[in-house]
DNA sequence: TCGTCGACCGACCGACCGGTATAATATCGT
DNA sequence: ACGATATTATACCGGTCGGTCGGTCGACGA
């Protein structure tokens, strides 16, 4: 099995094949059940790893928890940070930015859904962590539409609404199935088509 | 204490002080920690019931998560039909429904929380029907765009649009504070702004 | 005064929890 | 071939899980 996803990868440290095929795996039994709710002979059993091998791999389940989101979260940012790069008209970059998330809702479900629907099963410290990882994706958002703005382009959005139309994508892993790969631009093309309109100066 | 809650209550049984008082405190703890990782004898301190006391009023864990997310999924629905009936012209029925779901994202945080995040805990038949009552809740919503749409004022909206829309409804819970009562016209005229611009024809 | 009843308690059940200890095996450089 | 190291399995730990059970207690009707 190759060892790359689809999606550029931040190497934060070598991570093992075998790591990674634990951290699908738990992320589709945290997303089916709910983190709280699997147990880690669950994971043992779902993975083919014994107790030992699976401990072995992770620190504690908490850990992996944590690994899943810091990792997808991050892989998202920097996606979203080189559209900000390369694209200067808004409506690329809304386009893009839409496409992007979308994508990884779609090829990811399991793990988005643990990013953004089991951040309150993390311990405080790590929560922070994470939140500010949102925090920085909804930062790209903001200068997004901040540069739309000077330019004439957007009507200025303050924090409620920005929010709330990430709040569209951050809850679309919940009704968008992972059978809609050929959807995608499409999708991207009516969400991207909402915000448009929903700002338009 | 008082048995009503502020907005109107559909009464499918008698409901005990005891039971409503035991609902709350669990829905507390469910959007705390998430439902999988609260246990019986934590609501049972919580409450200041003992656990004979607890499973005297409800039949189990899981059935405790269902009432609390029907009965207030079915208020947050008659409350949406009520705003149908009454109101006639497209600003005001969008108005009316932000303002009418933001309030309970507010006024019952927690409950609005676990109705919307973890469905995902419910075994196979409750989340069924579960999910019924948000099919419903959004049917409110495809009426009322697709009159609009019949009125000229709407361009029609698909199935993707919407739910899009309605998510940004849906994820408020995580970053509407509970000490946003104040501002809850000053947030559904946002949110019921962006839908009319995302939606004008 | 008693019997009944709803509300409640806390000890207890077997099962399972997250995590560890120990040992066996696979891999690999030399 | 050898030792070292990486990886795995299994048995097991104390503790907690959801849920039950026998029983207590005060209110109330007869």
């Amino acid at each position: 099995m190759a060892a790359v996803t689809s999606r550029s990868q931040v190497q934060r440290s070598p991570l093992s094949d075998t790591k990674r095929k634990i951290m699908k795996t738990a992320a589709e039994l945290f997303a089916g059940e709910g983190y709280g709710s699997v147990g880690t002979s669950q994971i043992s059993e779902a993975t083919g790893y014994g107790k030992g091998a699976l401990y072995y791999h992770i620190r504690s389940k908490g850990d992996l928890l944590y690994d899943i989101m810091t990792i997808y979260l991050e892989d998202l940012l920097s996606e979203a940070r080189q559209i900000l790069a390369e694209k200067r008209h808004v409506k690329e970059r809304v386009y893009a930015l839409s496409e992007s998330i979308l994508r990884a809702v779609v090829e990811d479900k399991a793990e988005m859904t643990v990013c953004f629907r089991e951040v309150h099963a993390l311990e405080d410290t790590r929560r922070r962590s994470v939140l500010r990882l949102h925090g920085a994706y909804l930062g790209i958002w903001r200068q997004v539409t901040d540069d739309a703005a000077r330019e004439g382009d957007f009507r200025p959005l303050d924090n409620d609404e920005l929010k709330a139309l990430m709040g569209m994508y951050f809850y679309s892993f919940l009704w968008i199935g992972n059978d809609r790969t050929a959807d995608i631009p499409a999708l991207a093309a009516k969400f991207s088509g909402i915000i448009m309109r929903a700002c338009h100066a």
